[in-house]
DNA sequence: AGCCACACGC
DNA sequence: GACGTACGTGTGGCTG
């Protein structure tokens, strides 16, 4: 690769400036430098280079300013460019610090009196193009669309579409997909066209449209007017002769000059080392604390990262405080290979590629993602011991508002600014492992990372109460889910296959059915031609509208079906399909040589302290619907095991009863009542329980989950289909008869208001920094999230301390049996016929003694050879 | 590749 | 008076 092409950037600094000015205008006040200058076009086009840089990579970089009021081509034409409006005061006071900003950067400006940025961009261009330039790929980079004729083989160029990153490439064959244009025809479609916004008026009445057919028939300007006799007699026959000398006054305006008198040449063009101390000094002045802190970072971090690769077994040396971080390229740990690991300190990091390291290896306490390693390097066959230090695990308690990737980390705890992991190994198609010394590098930077925050990290903890919530709850739980994803569950594709097999049948039956009733075929995956169909084509009532069209959605369609068979056999289908696509198709890929789907359980990420669970996910397998349900006879226990299925009864109401401290609540949970029952009786005011009908029980079960979703009036009259006023009634009633429940809501939302957060029973928190704002619906959306969470989340921590318990206990009693999956509210054992009878109790007792609440913890088992029995 | 609508769970 | 139940993941259509 040596000879390697020189790459050019040519940017039209003033066309680029001023979609930076607007690209942050909504936040013009809140860019204002301490001299009180107006910076977010400085901003906004810093940003917008170190983008374009970073992509492209350029060697050479050329921006290009527009010099003066008057050039040629007002020479030319007298009023080109008038009546344009000035450019705002607070644009314009920035454009000398733009300049200053792209000298300490290293790269290089220019303009030229009597000539547009566009002149000179275009003269650099064929300068390039010259075969004693030696080879140059120029990309040119503007606002402005005139460039485009500029566009050919080695020439893109890319317009500035949305916001600082987004722009629209084109390159010879795009401009034909797009427009069915060359560049060259570009030029001369200005040329008919004209241009208000440069106020050259082209040929009256031809804007855009018939400018291009013109063209499309005629080719060019010249072939045009060289045929003008042949064309049809019409007003724009008339117009164009009239307006001959016009449209070729407006070809030559539009026309960019690439033989500008420049006193430059590409050598001048060519990156220089930016002017760090300058910069930094630059970015006090703008008040760009975030820039500053960037590059200092990245100073220091060249300084101070003191690394060694290891290669070899002997040359270990690790300290019991250090870090350990592992590194795959792809989220799935059951799948992906380590690419590298490292350990260390601040002041000592070593990394290394070779495995063959660990097989010995003192593993440190400290860590990033527990879990993960331990899955990693169970599969290298080495048994991860329990750590006593995870900063994922800890980022994730102090706040749940970010990710809690150590760049992130980095950047909140230790203002360090190191590049993202996207950064480093792409994203996309586009992913790969970069080179040893690029890796070892970005790996030393996580260790140093993660040794630089623990301190500040733990004394967060601390503030916050929460540094037991890390190593008595988090971490241990981080080893038993380990143990459960390495378990996996065990699944028949041959029963999958039969559903499968039957629900194809049942597809290819429903489509047909389905078109036969429309009267045509279509798409019944695309809601926007399955809206077409019913809300126009047959005249259906619709409903709602969602941004894009109809809503065809299930509570939509299931009023329309008892009137349209055609509806009710579209429901049918969506059933069906759903089934196949996600539950039939997209499971059997998923299960490992082992006959097993080991899911991983995302610890890191859900705003209440639940867990998710991913690749695939094992909390939503059907369960409500019989046809769904069928799923789960391919879950099955192995050979002389049983699955043992424990879910809590109502956690979440006896969760709210005691931290509600609600009497009523409280006694009905004491008195073993049925709680919907009795929530009826209270609610509606019915003496004898046997004289609450189902109805009673259904409606005061959708209050009771409501109100821990913070539900509106509107909503239960909604999903109840009762008048407003019968629901507001229900839950008035139901505070005046649980006001312990309706002081726990005032008193929950007044906290949250306070200090920002709201916390479970075990003190996870969670922020709710909307809680305050001044928008009414994003206010009430905190409200509702500052009563579920506390519910929510400590019903999860319950489950936590089950899981963990139960775990241990399953190993001192040296039992077999194993957990295997967590739903919630709900675990799933895998237990030997044999040890039945003493881990169903075990169970039991372990979920019920999880914690001591005011009110009794219940758990109910199921057992089976599949999942579907065992429920 | 990223967004939307939809559907599954608790 | 706004607008209208919390927390999640996966699939397919559509668009850039």
């Amino acid at each position: 690769m040596e000879n390697k092409k020189n790459k050019l950037l040519l940017i039209d600094g003033s066309s680029l400036a001023f979609r930076a000015f607007f690209a942050l205008y909504n936040q013009v006040d809140r860019f204002v430098a301490p001299s009180g200058l107006h910076t977010n076009a400085i901003y906004a086009f810093h940003l917008m280079l170190n983008n374009l840089v970073e992509r492209l990579e350029p060697d050479h970089v050329l921006i290009a300013f527009d010099a003066g009021k008057t050039t040629f081509r007002t020479e030319m034409f007298s009023t080109y460019k008038d009546g344009r409006a000035r450019m705002p005061d607070e644009f314009r006071e920035q454009l000398p610090f733009i300049k200053e900003l792209i000298e300490k950067l290293g790269y290089n400006h220019y303009e030229l009196k009597n000539y547009e940025a566009d002149d000179i961009i275009g003269t650099l261009d064929k300068m390039a193009e010259l075969p004693e330039a030696g080879a140059y790929d120029v990309t040119i980079v503007t606002g402005d669309k005139d460039l485009i004729q500029l566009a050919d083989s080695n020439t893109t160029v890319e317009i500035s579409k949305k916001g600082v990153a987004e722009f629209e490439s084109f390159t010879p064959t795009y401009l034909m997909e797009k427009m069915g244009l060359t560049p060259e025809q570009f030029i001369d479609l200005k040329g008919l066209m004209g241009d208000s916004s440069d106020n050259y008026p082209g040929v009256t009445k031809v804007g855009e449209k018939t400018a291009l057919k013109l063209l499309q028939e005629w080719g060019s300007i010249d072939n045009l007017y060289a045929n003008i006799d042949s064309l049809k007699q019409s007003k724009m026959k008339d117009n164009l002769i009239a307006d001959r000398e016009m449209a070729y006054l407006s070809r030559t305006l539009a026309t960019i000059d690439t033989k500008a008198p420049i006193e430059i040449n590409l050598a001048d063009t060519r990156i220089k080392p930016a002017d760090t101390s300058g910069l930094l000094a630059f970015y006090d002045e703008m008040g760009f604390a975030q820039f500053k802190a960037k590059l200092e970072t990245a100073e220091a971090g060249e300084l101070a990262l003191n690394f060694e690769v290891i290669e070899d077994p002997s040359e270990v040396s690790v300290e019991k405080e250090d870090f350990f971080y592992i590194e795959i390229l792809n989220e799935n740990y059951h799948k992906e290979d380590i690419i590298g690991f490292a350990w260390g300190n601040k002041e000592k990091i070593f990394v290394s590629k070779n495995t063959e390291i660990l097989k010995n290896f003192a593993f440190p306490e400290n860590t990033y993602d527990f879990k993960k390693n331990k899955v990693l390097l169970h599969r290298l066959g080495i048994e991860l011991p329990p750590a006593k230090y995870d900063s994922m695990l800890a980022k994730y308690l102090i706040s749940t508002t970010e990710d809690n990737k150590v760049e992130t980390i980095g950047r909140l705890f230790a203002n360090d600014f190191m590049p993202t992991d996207e950064e480093v190994y792409g994203k996309g198609a586009k992913r790969s492992v970069p080179k040893d010394d690029v890796l070892f590098k970005h790996l030393a930077r996580k260790i140093h990372i993660l040794a630089s925050t623990k301190e500040v990290m733990l004394q967060n903890l601390e503030e916050n109460e929460q540094y037991r919530l890390l190593t008595e709850m988090e971490l241990p739980l981080a080893n038993v889910l380990a143990k459960m994803e390495i378990a996996g569950i065990a699944v028949e594709v041959s029963t999958l296959e039969e559903i499968g097999a039957e629900n194809e049948k049942l597809i290819a039956d429903l489509t047909a059915k389905i078109y036969e009733l429309a009267g045509e075929e279509f798409n019944i995956n695309s809601p926007k031609q399955l809206g077409v169909i019913l809300f126009e084509k047959l005249q259906m009532p619709h409903g709602k509208k969602t941004k894009t069209g109809y809503s065809t959605a299930a509570d939509i369609l299931e009023n329309l079906a008892q009137d349209y068979e055609l509806v009710a056999k579209i429901l049918e289908y969506r059933q069906i399909s759903k089934i196949q696509s996600t539950y039939v198709q997209g499971l059997i890929p998923q299960i490992a040589e082992d006959g097993r789907i080991h899911t991983r359980y995302v610890q890191d990420l859900t705003q209440t302290g639940r867990l998710s669970s991913v690749e695939p996910n094992l909390q939503n397998i059907p369960v409500r619907l019989e046809a769904g349900r069928l799923i789960r006879k391919a879950f099955v226990a192995d050979e002389n095991n049983v699955l043992l299925s424990s879910d809590y009864s109502q956690i979440e109401l006896r969760v709210l009863a005691h931290i509600s401290k609600d009497e009523h609540l409280i006694s009905a949970f004491n008195h073993g009542a049925d709680i919907h029952s009795s929530t009826a009786m209270r609610v509606f005011g019915i003496d004898k329980s046997e004289n609450v009908t189902s109805n009673d029980r259904r409606n005061a079960k959708a209050v009771n989950f409501g109100i821990s979703y913070g539900e509106t009036e509107y909503g239960l009259a909604k999903r109840l289909s009762i008048s407003n006023k019968e629901a507001a009634d229900m839950i008035r009633a139901y505070f005046e008869r649980y006001p312990g429940v309706a002081n726990y809501i005032r008193e929950t939302k007044r906290e949250a208001k306070d200090k920002g957060y709201v916390s479970t029973m075990f003190n996870r928190r969670r922020k709710l920094p909307e809680i305050n704002n001044r928008n009414f619906m994003v206010r009430q959306g905190a409200e509702r999230q500052a009563i579920n969470a506390p519910i929510q989340g400590s019903a999860g921590d319950i489950l936590k301390i089950a899981m963990i318990n139960l775990d241990s206990a399953l190993t001192k009693g040296n039992f077999k049996a194993r957990l295997l999956l967590q739903v919630h509210d709900e675990i799933i054992l895998e237990v030997p016929k044999e040890e039945l009878a003493d881990v169903q109790a075990l169970v039991k007792q372990t979920m019920e003694s999880a914690v001591e609440l005011n009110v009794p913890l219940l758990a109910d088992e199921n057992t089976g050879d599949s999942w579907y029995e065992a429920k």
